[in-house]
DNA sequence: TATGAATGAGTCTTCATTCAT
DNA sequence: TATGAATGAAGACTCATTCAT
């Protein structure tokens, strides 16, 4: 129903596939693009549920019309922003953590980054807590990349929990709080080892080798264009929730 | 603006406060409840953004105008009935815990009841995790609570955490992904336990400590009717989220 | 449909007729009276067309499902309201104007009693201003009693007018004015004597004599009981017009 | 808020400035000023308070929705027909009076102009007499051109009064009765003449005078194409009020 | 393909009226 | 008769979707 997404690591912008199509229709799939990031950066301020089609045009640049063009519905639009969320989601940690083996360093730079990208990204952060409570296939991403870890460190001995589906929970959990007190400007700095430490003391750590694991360096992120500058474009909006 | 709402530890129902008022006047609260009843019965099925004035007087059996004789407008319905998923929340676990001196003890208490209530009632659970994501309030009164668990158990130099915080809001957050997943059904049997014990595990304990707390047994509440059998009145209906 | 309802001069208040009738529908008659003297204090602050029925009730220290026993349906509050304002109207200058025989002088009493009376009662006059425009039952009485004093002063040789419909809009528009202009607070202070000076230059007494009438003074009203005390019951409400 | 409203002095009538646009808007222009013809339709033959949307819909024979796109209230298109009525009201007479000097014969073209038109056009009429009474901008479009021709006059020492405010409130008052004669049929021939007559002796002329000015002939109108035949669409409706 | 005017079903809210107590 | 809860028809307004240009 919906083209084929992919997400460009480098570029760490969610794409629609366009290999080897004419210019007409790279034409067309960087305007599908538009409306998705369009719609991310309402999300960042709004209620999902109150997202309109003139309100998506309007931020896109487009005539509501046009739309249609790309999606045969508001649900089509909702369930094509849900897929890029969660593979953007999924691909930022995997290029961070791919030279590391450790299990529990692997878990805490990518519950550190998410949480972290929370302060520099705030409309990011607003859009993912929002989204991923109504939209169970993104949940389902998360959980999975979440679990990989929990399974490489438990089998290097570093991690004791009973059953993994609690585990994924609780690191997903305790990740996800951490980036709304950031939001809810309720965090205190370094919340984000904070929340790492408990995490791993949870999975069995004791406290001195949650501390440390905590602590290390986050690895040299590749070099990333910058985001795309959440551009506030039409006036401002009510935000509702 | 909205009647006093209390509620009745003994039946463990929300009520509106009736006391020595004449016929008349309990009819009104009568009815006034029976609105209550009906929205979280609502919620426990939709978004809670989609529900409708004609679905709240159909699902309580009554006009829609009706609606109008107890609230000002449908945002004071959702007030109201934060206000009394708050209360009825705070009630369950303060009579089981008021007993209880240990900090560790009383928060699992408090995590435990709330878990294996997700067994019990699911359609309660469901309203629960769709209110709690755009009342305030309701997460605060949750907060407050758990906050309160957490001070009393680092006085008595059981809990070792940073930030109060950041700890407060995991521990909700896990709470509440723990009802999730029984209500999705992913959830495994002794999954509030394997739960309370990593929250516990999170807070500072060692692995013995944590296992200990985690499986004392919930201390017997009171007699309690059983509750109202949330029954499904009307054709099921299309959940949109 | 509606009782008879008869004005008593003297207390300047209209009621319902209820002469020879037993205890039980004296209190009937009063009831309704109070009825009509709310919707009045209501005329005074609102459209006429925005009046509901609760707020009559609510004006009148009654339920609203009372005003049923007394009117068949708003239709027939607001028709009663309209036969009671227009008795009222006349009564009021037929009494001051009894003893005088001058055509002249007669129209210059009615015209500035009734322009004075805005000054000392805004909400009567809001009223009337607000009925008139709609119920021409009220305009045909008012025009009765201006044509009455225009033929006396005709045949007295004093006016001098080629249609008395005319004259009578006349006189009628030029004191309506003057009312309005009071209420919104734009008059100077003796206008009533400005408009009557006009009034009576138009139906063509030269300037002296025009002068002359307007300026003489009014003859002492009756002991006249203070008017109802306009009690601003229940808490202030919009204006809308 | 609303687009800019013109006059075309030609056609004497609203229109919405569409200068220099493209197709597209020109269309929209069309719509809107659709819009107001069927609200002053409307309003023709009911209280302003009782129209609906729906009932301006039908009778500009579109869905309720398109109304809203291009008013964002009925508030607002009360006020829009407001201002395209003073416009329309002011431009008939300054038009007609340009090149009249003296200050009474300018007072009587004005006045007989409005009056004899609401024989030409009762509709007009109607809607005229309802609407100012409710919007004030109105009222005061009449009054200034009104208050300008009687500071002429003054000057040139022909009028007489002594506070302009009432004189104005007066003028204009008489003027709109003697519409409502009219339309109500109580109206002899003539009568244009015998109220503006009336007029020029309240305002000092003595009877030679006034009865010259009032018998003025009315100058040529340059020549309109006939009005948009205030065609009754749709089926009659209840008058409330 | 892009546009944006038009559509009309659906939502919230008001309020005259009914009726059981 | 008085009460006020309940009713439901109607009105203002929203917004996803269609379609002529």
């Amino acid at each position: 129903m919906i083209q084929e997404i992919k997400v460009d690591a480098e570029s760490n912008a969610v794409s629609i596939a366009a290999d080897g199509l004419s210019r007409g229709h790279k034409k067309r799939a960087r305007t599908q693009q538009a409306l998705i990031e369009a719609a991310l950066r309402i999300y960042a301020r709004q209620d999902v549920g109150s997202l309109t089609m003139n309100e998506l045009a309007e931020e896109a640049g487009l005539a509501n019309g046009t739309i249609y063009n790309y999606f045969r519905s508001r649900e089509e639009v909702l369930e094509a922003v849900g897929i890029a969320m969660a593979t953007r989601l999924s691909e930022i940690v995997l290029v961070l953590s791919a030279a590391v083996e450790n299990g529990a360093h692997r878990l805490v730079i990518g519950l550190r980054v998410y949480i972290l990208r929370a302060y520099q990204e705030e409309q990011w952060a607003r859009a993912v807590l929002r989204v991923i409570q109504l939209d169970p296939g993104l949940r389902g991403a998360l959980a999975n990349y979440v679990g990989m870890d929990l399974r490489i460190g438990r089998e290097q001995g570093l991690f004791d929990y009973v059953d993994e589906g609690i585990a994924v929970d609780c690191v997903c959990a305790f990740g996800l709080a951490a980036m709304r007190s950031i939001i809810e400007g309720r965090a205190v700095p370094g919340c984000d080892v904070h929340a790492a430490e408990m995490v791993l003391r949870a999975l069995g750590l004791n406290a001195a080798q949650a501390r440390h694991y905590a602590n290390l360096p986050i690895p040299e992120a590749p070099p990333t264009p910058p985001p795309p500058p959440a551009r506030p474009r039409g006036r401002p909006r009510k935000v509702i929730a």
